[in-house]
RNA sequence: GGGCGAAUAGCUCAGCGGUAGAGCACCUGCUUUACACGCAGGGGGUCACAGGUUCGAACCCUGUUUCGCCCA
């Protein structure tokens, strides 16, 4: 295999499309049809709105699937990511009608056809923008399987449905109050309200009573009195107890409202006494429902009062509010005003005022359905990661209303109804019929509407494999494992997955659900267009390359938590796969393709130590990523690959390479390194696909074949060796000691020293310190015993003292000083451990293996304690 | 009003019963032939507050405060 030596420097661009494209010739992605594999995983990608471009929080949800991606398929599992993307009716309507008023055109002109052709056209072009993105990324998904939702299997699927719906029951339609958006023109259904405190004004309204008196309602809504229909007081109220049964004359309008009691009025608000709008309120709906009210409507799906209200007529809400104040006032009906914190309902897409109102829509009956989803969360069919989110989701679904799904907008699913303009009758089919089921009149129309976008993404996890056909994909990957996405749309999307996945599988659509929060600016803030503080995932790779951006990400986010980002870290990430490559071109410069077959007869204690350090990352790898744990994925990754590999292991190792100690050692350290090289790159390749890719392919031994197929390291017990590592650290300590006592007695950083070691064991470790102190220290000779002049030094392990002889330079009164602070610290250690060990209840209560690690760290403690005191007292007579 | 989450080093966050950690930032050195996107050595924390449980609490319990989110 022809070789490159590679750059001084990571060039991520160089790179990523090279192995991308290379991923693709070679189909690695794409899920075999039928699964060889007994284990599979399969996961469907939340599918981006074909709106706009990917934002952070895609990345963040596209790196963590893709890591768990790549680590099943590594694993050999029959792995299916499917990607997508979702039509989003009103945000796209939106956007599209936004260019073409840029154009000077409206939707109205173009009428319907050519403005759904106008949105295709759209959606192409952002979707194939979207699959740059996420291929920039990294993203390992089966793009032969890539779905859209108004595909038209995926709509055969929602036809269905609607119509199973309908005649089970599920589905109905008819005038109730909906939550009405006049900026979009359209309902929607109570998840797309956000609710915003803003400060208004309550005012108290007399209400005179048939036969004397007034009753004083208080409103921040005046300007919705016109379609008051009675007034309502709480029946243990006892203020108003009384006026039950009475009979109120509605100002303004004359007509008389019924007193009654309800217990759903809240006494402590305003004056207790509620005026009740049905048309208006869904509280007031529900009262009105209950006593049988009639229902008048005030204002318009404009957003205006209607024409019959003169002389209101016409006007907004804001303007009718003033004016029926004026009106009252006029009349001496106001009793009062005082300002108030009003609870306004604010449509999610285009920021304006939601109005309840009464309209005839398409509702999905929710009790049967949400309780079969709450069952199953409950039965652990479907798990939250972090669990926290059960409750959350089992809250919600209790509570959950009638689902209004029908809207008024030109882009989406057609609602499948026909409505007989001969006798008024619906029918819900399909396929759309030649004539009236009913009455046999050809005068069938086609319901107008067009679905909510989350009726569709919510069959998303079975539509897309193919239901309601029974395919192959569907019985191989259905139901999928995970689902991994934004806690923001816990209601919107994944309750509503679980129960169309019930009712029409029989089945939930995944095991379990990982749910991260949002990404946010260095300073905390959200990521929004109107601050400007986006970040551009695309321009970050630019910059620093997928992998970093990955790795970012990753380490950043702890499960439903939201994450900060800050570009300082994507430097550290950088920095990362920068140390990454270094390592590799270190290695690649020093191996051959011999060093790839393990012939080594003899490993060193350093050998020995990597290999076992290794086994033990192999090993928290796999806990990690079992439990979704991406940032402890990344801190093994480091603390192995920088602060072992390349901090100590490679370090130690070049003298051995270059050949000073014989080429037994060389070979050992050759050979080592390219294995722990190699299994490296395995473990870190779901996180970093791109550059560990890019190093595999110089691999001595390398034959062509991807990483991204190469089976990820699996763990082997045998493989550890506690008395390497125990060896290793204690050289480790001895090392570090040594450049610490260097550092302070401010010994030249290109002087070679010699070391002495004294204590139990020291002799038996000359040989290995030497070698590696040599390296690591500017260490010349180890010798054991006391050397003939002055000296520094410290204690390791349980006393083995480390002495730097530096003759008459010595400061005796720096080094007792540095002496005597080392002793303090370890007695102050020694003494709490003693007066835990002293503590009968501690040897009692404590569990036995803390009382024994307590007493050796004692053992350990004396040691050391004792070689300081005698150095001191050696120091002090001097 | 109900629910959830957060509060640990200057910053971002791990740790969730057994001697306070990482990265970044900071200070001091270093052209050590993989890497200055580097190496080495350092400094820095009454783990929000108050009680309690425990042999032992950053960690468990109860309250309080502050911040954030969700639902009504």
């Amino acid at each position: 295999m022809h070789r490159e030596p590679l750059a001084s420097t990571y060039d991520p661009g160089a790179q990523e499309s090279r192995m991308y494209q290379r991923w693709m010739e070679h189909r690695v992605f794409v899920a075999p049809s039928v699964p060889a594999s007994e284990r599979r995983f399969s996961i469907v990608m939340p599918p981006p709105n074909v709106t706009g471009r990917l934002h952070m929080g895609h990345a963040l949800d596209n790196t963590l699937q893709d890591v768990l991606v790549r680590w099943h398929r590594m694993r050999g599992d029959a792995t299916l990511w499917l990607p997508g993307t979702d039509h989003a009716g009103i945000a796209t309507q939106a956007v599209v009608e936004k260019r073409l008023a840029e154009e000077g055109q409206n939707r109205a002109e173009l009428g319907r056809q050519r403005f759904v052709e106008r949105v295709w056209q759209w959606k192409q072009e952002y979707e194939d923008n979207i699959v740059r993105q996420l291929q920039r990324l990294g993203c390992s998904c089966d793009w032969s399987r890539q779905r859209f939702t108004l595909d038209a299997g995926l709509s055969r699927a929602v036809g269905e449905v609607f119509v199973r719906y309908h005649n089970e029951g599920l589905i109905y339609r008819g005038p109730y109050i909906v939550n009405w958006c006049p900026g979009c023109a359209t309902a929607v259904s109570d998840l797309e309200v956000e609710h915003e405190d803003e400060p208004s004004t309550l005012y108290r309204i007399a209400y005179p009573l048939e036969g004397g008196g007034e009753l004083i309602v208080a409103t921040v809504r005046p300007e919705t009195m016109l379609g008051d229909t009675a007034v309502a007081v709480h029946p243990d109220d006892p203020r108003h107890a009384h006026l039950i049964g009475r009979t109120a004359v509605l100002p303004l309008v004359g007509t008389r409202l019924r007193v009654i009691g309800d217990r759903h009025v809240d006494p402590s608000f305003g004056t207790g006494a509620l005026k009740v709008t049905p048309a208006h309120d869904a509280d007031d709906y529900a009262i009105a429902e209950r006593h049988g009210l009639s229902v008048v409507a005030v204002i318009g799906t404009d957003g205006r009062i209607l024409p019959q209200w003169q002389p209101f007529a016409g006007q907004t809400t804001q303007e009718a509010r003033d004016a029926v104040i004026a009106a009252l006032a006029a009349q001496g009906l106001i009793r009062g005003s005082e300002p108030h914190v009003a609870r306004v309902g604010h449509c999610q897409r285009c920021g304006g005022v939601v109005e309840p109102l009464i309209s005839t829509q398409w509702f999905v009956r929710m009790r049967a359905l949400a309780d079969a989803a709450s069952a199953a969360v409950r039965r652990g069919d479907v798990t939250f990661v972090p669990e926290g989110f059960a409750r959350i989701f089992l809250q919600w679904m209790d509570s959950a209303h009638d689902w209004c799904i029908s809207r008024q907008l030109w882009w989406g699913h057609p609602i499948p109804a026909y409505h007989c303009q001969s006798c008024g009758e619906v029918t819900v089919t399909v396929d759309r019929p030649e004539r009236c089921p009913h009455c046999g009149a050809d005068a069938l129309e086609p319901d107008p509407d067009v679905l909510d976008t989350w009726f569709s993404s919510a069959l998303w996890p079975f539509s897309t494999l193919g239901w309601p056909e029974e395919t192959a994909d569907l019985s191989a990957y259905y139901p999928t494992d995970l689902l991994v996405t934004g806690k923001d749309i816990l209601f919107f999307w994944v309750a509503r997955m679980v129960f169309s996945g019930l009712q029409l599988t029989g089945e939930a659509p995944f095991r379990t659900v990982l749910l991260h929060g949002l990404v946010r600016d260095a300073e905390g803030r959200k990521m929004s267009k109107s601050l400007g503080n986006g970040i551009d995932p695309i321009q970050v790779i630019d910059q620093y390359g997928a992998d970093a951006l990955r790795l970012a990400l990753l380490t950043g986010v702890a499960p439903g938590n939201d994450l900060r980002f800050a570009p300082d870290r994507m430097e550290g990430s950088q920095r990362f796969c920068n140390k990454l490559w270094n390592a590799a071109r270190f290695t690649l410069e020093q191996v051959t393709d011999e060093d790839a077959v393990w012939t080594a007869q003899e490993c060193e204690l350093a050998d020995r130590w990597i290999v076992s350090r290794l086994e033990r990352a192999v090993e928290a790898m796999d806990g990690a990523l079992a439990a979704f744990d991406t940032a402890t994925v990344v801190q093994i990754l480091s603390t192995f690959f920088w602060d072992e590999f390349c901090d100590w292991y490679l370090e130690v190792v070049k003298s051995r390479i270059h050949g000073r100690h014989g080429d037994a050692s060389a070979r050992a350290a050759r050979q080592t390194l390219t294995r722990v090289l190699q299994v490296v790159l395995r473990l870190a390749h779901p996180v970093l696909p791109f550059i560990t890719e890019a190093i595999w392919e110089q691999m001595p031994g390398s034959d062509g074949t991807l990483l991204t197929t190469a089976p990820y390291p699996t763990a082997d017990a045998s493989r550890v060796d506690l008395h390497a590592e125990q060896e290793f650290s204690l050289v480790r300590a001895v090392v570090l000691s040594v450049r610490s006592l260097r550092a302070e007695f401010s010994v030249p950083p290109a002087a070679q020293v010699r070391v002495h070691l004294r204590g139990s064991g020291a002799a038996q470790r000359v040989e290995q310190c030497a070698l590696i102190l040599g390296e690591l220290a500017r260490v010349k000779e180890v010798k054991v015993g006391e050397p003939g002049e002055r000296s520094v030094s410290a204690v390791v392990g349980d006393g083995i003292e480390v002495l730097l002889p530096l003759g008459d330079v010595v400061d005796v009164p720096a080094v007792l000083q540095r002496l005597e602070r080392d002793c303090a610290l370890v007695r102050q250690e020694r003494d709490r451990t003693a007066s835990r060990l002293d503590n009968p209840a501690f040897r009692e209560r404590a569990k036995p293996e803390v009382v024994v690690r307590d007493q050796e760290r004692m053992t350990i403690l004396d040691g050391k304690i004792a070689r300081l005191e005698e150095r001191i007292g050696q120091l002090g007579r001097a």
